[in-house]
DNA sequence: CTGAAAGCGCTAACAC
DNA sequence: GTGTTAGCGCTTTCAG
């Protein structure tokens, strides 16, 4: 219900040029001769001048904003992927739209459709399994998409994340050196790209490998509480070393081991698979897989800004290196 | 670049009626015909007719976004507070723009310029000392504003908080009952207005009504790290009491103090002012003011879709009750 | 280097 | 109930 005070229009008349002019001096076209620039720039100040990004993005068809996709707000691990394209974005003056999708009311596609219909330029998404019709609605508005920090089944979608398969591989293999023969892997939702393709091929791999016989998955592994009533249940499987994806999750099966008396690392190994700010502050320390989150996100939009401006990627899939960081949650021999 | 397939006149065309007529249908105007707009229904469901919120937004001057100024994105603060945001938003159908003003790229000024130059319909403001000219640019572009999880000078400002005199004093009697005599209260900047005004009052007032006469204020301490280095310093000034304002800079303490041998509630009692997931994680287990931050940001959310309606607010400071909860770091005599 | 003019896609009086 | 008609504020050919 805002009325603009001054617009483009009130400029030209005051700078005795064309709207045509002030729109150019506006957008840094060189085709204005500097006196006439001087002179608009100059009017453009004493009057506050603003231009309106909603006109803009209706004359030009392009918005300055991005869409962001996250599963949710309240967690580290997001919210530093998001950092890091929180600044590139502004580095490139686009705006971030953010949308969450923890929310019941309304279905993802909904969410996705909302951000069409506000004319994003790109989307940046950090969820699973990108629905088809969301990806059919991306490519017939062509709208750019890249995944951060997830993967997908759709290949031709662009994404940035570390090698899953390596990462855990390596973080198995530092178990077993321990001597942890009963190795389990925790994650949250199994037909996720990332653990279907990834870290459950990769533990699979492992135990056909060191020829151990016993798998040991569980998923549907979400949160602090989660973990924490899994404990019991990892105890009683006689598992002596695990992986977990989320390290909210890793806190709760540690919380949960110490409340039941059970030693780590002595008696339980614990690797985080992604370490947040959680990871860190506990005690005993948690050993985990350090992914590079911030410049993930920056990198993830540096790429999208790339497709906004109809360039094409050099590599579509860019993983970043990570680093398996020894903490007190394993022996490490 | 986008070139958007089916408009409204598409429709228009397609069902034999005015654009008038299908706007109207889009925006559930009761006036039409139940037959005319059946007709007009179809045709958009067969179309796949998506309205151009871009083009809706300039021709109805309200954009159905509103803007997120918050201080950090990887604050569990400030994102369990936008989670309560986006859940009312999502509800009355508003997108949010979130613009974190960490980032030294560009000025807060700037920042929030850039938020009124895309029109937002208003905006939720978690950041502290709101500068006078961002005051004036949301009065002269008559875009709301809401406060939450903070305080600010500017009096004609509504807020959404907690009683922080009050939660702040409760805690230091807590601490005073368990015999701490030598209280200390740790914050991040002392001029933002919820200290300046609020916590360090109580304080001192605190202090004042039981005769303490030593007064330890620690300002400038803003993160985990600070936290961590600050402890040895609250024990060389004897304090044993400590109320702190991040939940993050009060796991520093008590990571510092455990590692320093120093016991944690005996010879040192911690209280943490505003607790996130952080605060409940660590062992032991954190005293906290458990803020209802999620409460708050939907509450401030509320209360701005009234003020983008124009509608008055009853209150315009709201104050939502907090709870102080007793953990392992207090002895809770 | 500058201006005129035609939209971008939609809403909102105002008629009928 | 429905259509007509101006815009909303800006960009972008196209002339000159």
């Amino acid at each position: 219900m805002r009325k603009q005070e001054v617009t483009i229009y009130d400029v030209a008349r005051e700078a005795k040029v064309s709207m045509a002019t002030v729109s150019r001096v506006v957008n840094g076209n060189s085709n204005v001769r500097k006196e006439t620039r001087d002179r608009v720039e100059e009017v453009i100040k004493r009057l506050h001048y603003q231009p309106n990004a909603v006109a803009q993005g209706l004359a030009s068809k392009r918005t300055t904003t991005v869409g962001l996709i996250v599963p949710e707000l309240t967690n580290l691990y997001f919210a530093e992927l998001s950092r890091g394209i929180d600044d590139i974005a502004l580095l490139y003056k686009y705006n971030i739209i953010i949308s969450s999708i923890e929310n019941r009311l309304m279905k993802q596609d909904q969410v996705i459709q909302g951000l069409l219909n506000k004319q994003v330029d790109g989307v940046i998404y950090m969820s699973n399994n990108m629905p088809d019709n969301a990806v059919e609605a991306f490519e017939r508005t062509n709208t750019p998409v890249v995944l951060a920090g997830t993967k997908d089944d759709h290949p031709n979608i662009p994404s940035v994340t570390i090698d899953y398969k390596k990462a855990d591989t390596e973080a198995l293999n530092l178990m077993y050196n321990d001597g942890k023969k009963n190795l389990a892997l925790v994650v949250g939702n199994k037909d996720a790209v990332v653990n279907k393709d990834n870290r459950i091929v990769a533990y699979r791999k492992f135990l056909k490998d060191h020829d151990i016989k016993e798998e040991h998955i569980y998923d549907g592994i979400y949160d602090y509480s989660d973990g924490y009533n899994l404990c019991s249940q990892l105890v009683k499987d006689g598992v002596d070393g695990v992986i977990v994806t989320r390290d909210s999750t890793s806190v709760g099966i540690l919380n949960s081991a110490i409340d039941a008396g059970i030693k780590v690392p002595e008696e339980l190994e614990i690797v985080t698979a992604s370490a947040t700010q959680i990871a860190s502050v506990v005690r005993p320390s948690l050993t985990t897989v350090k992914q590079p989150l911030y410049d993930m996100g920056a990198v993830a939009m540096r790429m999208l800004t790339k497709l906004m401006d109809g360039e094409e990627l050099d590599d579509i899939h860019i993983e970043l290196p990570y680093e398996l960081v020894k903490k007190q949650s394993t022996l490490n021999q």
